[in-house]
DNA sequence: TTGACAATTGAGCAACTATTCAATTATAAT
DNA sequence: ATTATAATTGAATAGTTGCTCAATTGTCAA
C-alpha cells in the first residue's frame, strides 16, 4: 500500500464517505426532489411521506457533507443543492444500473 | 411520492444500493488496485495489508454487484473490473470532494 | 402573551455491516 | 497419499446507522 498506489489514502476515505453518504434512499429522494428547486422541510416531508424529523435528520448529514445548503425565510428553511457535480454522478450511477 | 417524482422507486433503491457498495473504503481500495490490471486475492492481500479473508468477503459484494468479475486459473482466482463506467464515477467523486 | 406551526435535537432501539477467527474446499507439488 | 498454498465460508462480535418519539427552539399571528 501506500506506493505503487494511484491516490493516497485521506482521499481514499473521503471518496468512501462520500458515496456512503449517498448510498441511502432517503438522502437521494430528498437530492432527486430538490433537483427542481429549492423547498422547505414540511414539503419533502408531504412530498415522501415522512416524518419532519426523519427528514431533518437526513438534511443534516446532506448539509454537513455540503451536498445542500440552507436558508431561513420566516418559519420555514428552504433547501437546496450545492454542487452541480451531484447530477452527474447520479446519471453515472443510473447509466450503470441501466442494463 | 409516486408521481411528480422524476425516477421510479425501485431505481431509487438500485441506485443507493449502488452507492452503499462503493461506500466502503475496503472496496475503493479493491477497485483501485483493480485499475492497472487484473490480480489474484493473495496480491491484493499484500497490497492493501489485510486478511485474505477479509479482501474475499468484499470481492464477494462487489462481484455479486457485477463491479468485478472472477477467473480461476491453477490455484489462484483472478479479479478484474467490470464495468467501464466506474472509472468515471469514481472520477466525478473526486471532482466532487476536490475542493 | 398566548397559541399554532416549522424545524431541530438527542436518546433509544432495531437492523445492518465489516472484520476476525476457525474450519473447509480446491489445486499443485513432492 | 501427504503437504502446502490459495481461496472461500459461516458464525460471532463490535461498531455504525436510520427512524421514532418526546421535548425544545424559533417565528409568526391573534
Amino acid at each position: 500500500m501506500s506506493e505503487n498506489f494511484p491516490i493516497n489514502i485521506e482521499k481514499i476515505d473521503e471518496l468512501s464517505d462520500f458515496f456512503k453518504i449517498m448510498g441511502d434512499s432517503t438522502r437521494i429522494k430528498i437530492m432527486l426532489v430538490l433537483e427542481n428547486g429549492e423547498l422547505c422541510v414540511n414539503d419533502m416531508s408531504k412530498k415522501l411521506n415522512m416524518t419532519k424529523s426523519a427528514i431533518s435528520h437526513q438534511l443534516k448529514i446532506l448539509k454537513s457533507a455540503k451536498l445542500t445548503k440552507a436558508q431561513k425565510r420566516g418559519k420555514n428553511v428552504f433547501y437546496s443543492l450545492c454542487d452541480y457535480h451531484i447530477k452527474t454522478v447520479l446519471d453515472m450511477a443510473l447509466e450503470h444500473i441501466q442494463e
